[in-house]
Parts: structure tokens; sequence; C-alpha cells
DNA sequence: TTTAATTGCGCAATTG
DNA sequence: CCAATTGCGCAATTAA
């Protein structure tokens, strides 16, 4: 966290990393402004082994100045930029979806409580007239007359879950 | 678009960019791997006019050198560090709400569903008995006896959601 | 193997 | 002045 030491140079494949001049800058390095240079670090762990074969080191040294190596770091740069972009987009979209998601919940939630309080109403209805069937077909108990006045008025709401 | 051409270089205030030696490094450049090198260029388009004011120049070209420029770039690199690290994490946020969002959307919609069903069977009883009613209550036409046998199979579960 | 796409990182300019 | 953001380039790695 804290500690920045990350060492993870480039490291030729032998194990000497490359320096590079700055003497001689072509039109591209302008065009960068700025330009990286690897530092010249001991990797070899082990003081003895093998002693750099400069078999194709040549190559390593002519890189930057290379017109196909400036080429590439164009190519590069442009398709970081391009990677770049379709990753913001991906995230305003990310973010975008988010607020739809959550306009189309509060939708849904509404309906849901439409329909609760409907069926509410409409359960409330049947017991009342459970009740009044029950009245008129049985008088069970004494034979008093029918009273068809009756009404039950609590609602008794069949309230299902708050969600 | 294509052009590369960025020109957005430093240049000193004067208008010399400046040009950093690579000669020794300290543990902090050894740290980064990399280092970065502004490039000598003349901004000054005409070479007449002004001669290059050398007076603040000296603190730019001991710039790079001082102790100070390292602290300060190394702890932007760690504020940077940090701000990416945010910012990942927060897209990552954005994602995962996306996905608990969708979730809870299908369990709403399920719901609806649940409900809307509950509402018309509730509704398909009450049409079945207010006919009932009708029949009872009104022979009109040939006065046929109480066909008691009525019956709903239709089951009214007053069932909550599960969950 | 070559090339495009990603990713981590440092620099510098801005911004708050 | 300092920390946080942001755009940009380089190089290493990963995918195609």
């Amino acid at each position: 966290m804290s500690n920045p030491s990350q060492q993870k140079l480039p490291t030729d494949q032998n194990g000497v990393s490359v320096i590079q001049s700055q003497g001689h800058s072509s039109a591209a390095a302008l065009s960068a402004g700025l330009q990286q240079v690897p530092q010249l670090v001991p990797v070899n762990p082990s003081g003895g082994g093998k002693a750099t074969p400069l078999s194709k080191m040549k190559k390593a040294v002519a890189d930057k100045d290379s017109e196909e190596y400036r080429q590439r770091r164009e190519r590069n740069n442009l398709a970081v930029k391009k990677s770049r972009m379709r990753s913001k987009q991906k995230a305003q979209d990310t973010q975008q979806r988010v607020n739809e998601l959550k306009e189309e919940n509060e939708r849904l939630e509404a309906k849901i409580k439409l329909l609760s309080k409907e069926l509410s109403v409409l359960k409330d209805l049947f017991l009342e007239h459970a009740h009044n069937l029950a009245d008129t077909t049985q008088p069970v108990g004494a034979a008093s007359s029918t009273a068809t006045g009756n009404s039950s008025s609590t609602a008794t709401n069949g309230r299902s879950t708050g969600q």
C-alpha cells in the first residue's frame, strides 16, 4: 500500500534493462512531448552467471529510433484511447441502466400497491356477501325472521405483506 | 482524429522545455522503473523577439532533481492510484446495483402477476354470484325452483407472497 | 507470430 | 498549497 517500490522493469530477455540515449529525438518525439526512458538497473541478482550476451542487443538500442517502433506506439496509443473511451461509455451506460431500473421499480411498486388495494376491497365485499348468504340460508338458532338490514361495516381487510 | 500531433509539451513559462539528465537516479527512480523526460524543443517560433529571459529558468532546470519534486510526484502518484481505485470500485458497485435492481424487478413483477391472478379470480367469482342473485330474485319467466346446488370450484386462496 | 485490446503506472495540467 | 481528477503516453500482458 504505502510501499511505492514496484520494480517492474522491462528487463531485456537477458536480465539487463535497456538504457536509451536522449541525444537525438525525431519528430515523433515531439508529438509525444515526453519520452519514457528505461532506467539502467542491475536486474541480475547473482553477480556471476551469464555475461550479458550481446546477441540481439543491438536491436533493442535502435528500438526507439525505429520508425516502426514509432508506428507501433502510435497504434497502441490509439488503441488505448479507444479502449478507454469504450470503458467510460460502458460505465455511463451502466449508471443510466441503474436509473432506468430504479424508475421501473417505482412503477412496479405503485402497481402492486394499486392491485393490493383492489384485492382488499373485493375481498371485503366477498365477506360481506358471504355473511348475507349465511344469514338467509341458515337461520340456525332462533327462528327469528330474516333481518335483511344486516351490514357488517368493519373492514376485514386481507392485507398481504406490505413488501 | 487520426492526427497524432498533440503538441502538449510542458514548456516552461519562458518557452523552453526542460531537458533532464539521467545521470543519477535516486531510489525513487528505481522504484518507478521508468522516467519521463521532457524533450528539449524550441517553442519560440520567431527566431528574434525576446531573448528567453533567464529569470526563473534556473528553478525549472533543477526541478527534476529537487527532492521536493520527487516528493510531490510520489504524493501525486499515490493520489492517482487511490483515485483510480475508488473509481474502479464505484464502477463495480454500480454494476452490482444493476444486478440487484434487476432481481428486485423480477420479484416485483412476479408479485404483480400473482396479484393480478388473484384479482381476476375474485372478479370472476363476483360475476358468478351476481348472476346467481339475479336468478333467485328475479325468476322472471318460468317459476323454476331454487337450484341450491351452486358451487364455485375455483379455489380463492388468499395467499400472500412466499418470501 | 503479429496485431489489437486491456491494464497498471507515472507525469503534468486542472480542479476543488 | 495540497489532494483529487483527468488526459495522455509507455510498456507488459492478454486476447484474437
